[in-house]
DNA sequence: CTGAAAGCGCTTACAG
DNA sequence: CTGAAAGCGCTTACAG
């Protein structure tokens, strides 16, 4: 049928070790030896087998990416981008990454994706905010794993962060220096670490400026529930019912400013005449929002790209101390925070 | 170190070909043992490896997931929830599906998913439009694949398609028995079939109630290019310029939808009192949008499901006849087509 | 009803 | 520099 090593042997007059040397680029095959084996197996398009390789060298070749169930089934193509740099990725060395999604009430004993029953993976990429007795799954059975923006606090995980701080300063800081003094801040779920780390940055840079009304709070809507457009819709609404003097906002992610955008509306405020708005994410719906949000934008397809080349050390350097590698943003201006 | 079949058979004192018998529920074995082995099993959480099972099998356990790089990377969630659905449906039989996505210049000597360069899977799900020539590659190396939401006219491939005649037709007599009459269509790509039979569907909903004007062309604005919110932007802007009395308009998708909606308002006109719209697929976003877009909903995840159940039974039964099997859609009322 | 044996296609010490 | 051999963990006729 499809042909094997031990054809490639044959036609070679070699041994199927000395093939397999080449096709590991181990040991060291003599020159001519090397050459005419790889021009046979060009010519005969051969591939070793995944599963038999598998089976030798004791790997899976596989990857997992692992997301809540929401996060991959609203309108957030956060995570889908992640998934897609670390396939990209993942080409370079024919590994394959195996995506799944985790329901809320996630149980390990109950609902363990496939490949980590099967422990069909040689390790894990976790995107955003999952279920800790996932997490602590991995960690206790040794599988490697990195999470992506996401983190334990207390814990020192390998991980992938983004540089939430500093986005949010910068967004912050722009709307001040446009002119705005009164600066909102709308957004959800302080469970997530980085969106804390966004009010933060928020907050520091009002300090910065001396704009810290209400002892530094600044004027803030945090629902602690994951974070949507009608969080973003219903919080500006209750922050403007209550302090009109509101001219900007600074909203926790994308999503939710795209709550802000309508909730602003219905309260008959323009944007981004009498409210400036900056979001944080550039989703792809944030460049075709009206107006357009002015935003942070963090790079998807790089987060994946990190993420994987760190899973890839993790497994050729089991001992590797955990580490977290942290991505820079950029600052995208577009028609909602446009100074006139 | 981990568990293997081996173990199992020690422990309970019968042969590894036993153990096999029963994981597979093959043959025939003794209830007794049977059940005796069956405890062994959960007691130890063993679980048979993967690659040496698919080893010995020569399956992969493994299906693909194709789709164009442009259609994941957007804002289209549309093939997403397809993949989800796969994924839901492949747990069943712990099945992997293995996700990418392939460019634009596509050539099956040079940049063929890895997953069939390796052989690595029993089977593939092509998503939406996807190359010809990568078509061509699958059925020339009779690998069994099935086309989602797609087809080669004058090919039978198996294929799940998605009822866009009946839906089209109904959300137009929807605008119609609302009491519109002039009706214009805005779409992109008539190279993808779905397109084409949505267009036929409003054509006929039109011709069916007298309303045929243009000799039966309607208002239409099709560019022969992947559809998007600019081509619907600017093709209602293009027919509003030529047709000031439509009065409602059926988009060939939600995503253009979205473009119609700006261009509408750029026009001055409102939506749905001016004019009233339909689109077609119910993307999450399409409930979001100002004013919320009513649509013609498509049961994603279902394709996906079906997808996956018609792939599964083809590597049953490999000599099955190519079929085509259709998945029907619901009519979704939001605001912008209620009646005043 | 169950076991011994061959085989799936590869990798990896180990000799030489 | 290269080959013979053992082994990875399973499945599957084939006997009995």
């Amino acid at each position: 049928m499809a042909t094997t090593i031990k054809d490639i042997a044959d036609k070679a007059g070699v041994s199927i070790s000395t093939v397999s040397l080449v096709l590991n680029q181990k040991g060291y095959v003599a020159p001519v030896t090397k050459k005419k084996i790889q021009t046979i197996i060009n010519d005969l398009n051969y591939r070793p087998l995944h599963s038999a390789r598998k089976l030798a060298t004791r790997q899976t070749g596989n990857f997992g990416f692992i997301l809540w169930e929401g996060h991959f089934s609203e309108v957030e193509m956060f995570y889908s981008q992640v998934f897609l740099g670390m396939e990209y990725a993942a080409r370079k060395n024919d590994y394959y990454i195996l995506l799944t999604t985790v329901r809320e009430g996630f149980d390990p004993r109950e609902d363990l994706p496939r490949f980590l029953r099967y422990k069909d993976v040689d390790g894990v990429a976790l995107a955003g905010r999952v279920p800790e007795p996932l997490i602590r799954y991995l960690d206790h059975q040794q599988i490697p794993f990195v999470l992506i923006d996401y983190e334990i606090p207390g814990e020192n995980f390998n991980c992938i962060k983004i540089d939430n701080y500093n986005g949010a300063f910068r967004a912050v800081e722009n709307l001040i220096l446009s002119g705005r003094k009164h600066i909102a801040f709308v957004g959800g779920t302080f469970f997530h670490p980085s969106i804390k780390e966004r009010y933060r940055g928020y907050r520091e840079a009002l300090e910065k400026h001396g704009l810290n009304h209400n002892n530094g709070n600044g004027y803030s809507y945090c629902e602690n529930i994951e974070t949507s457009r009608s969080i973003g819709e219903k919080g500006i609404m209750q922050l403007l019912e209550k302090y009109p003097e509101i001219d900007a906002i600074f909203s926790c992610n994308d999503t939710t400013a795209l709550g802000v955008i309508s909730g602003v509306h219905r309260m008959k405020k323009k944007i981004p005449q009498d409210i400036a708005l900056f979001g944080f994410d550039d989703i792809p719906t944030a460049e075709f929002s009206t107006p357009k949000l002015s935003t942070i934008r963090v790079p998807k397809l790089e987060i994946g790209k990190e993420a994987y080349k760190l899973l890839y050390e993790l497994i050729q350097h089991p001992k590797m101390a955990p580490q977290t590698r942290i991505i820079s943003v950029d600052t995208v201006i577009r028609e909602t925070s446009s100074s006139e």
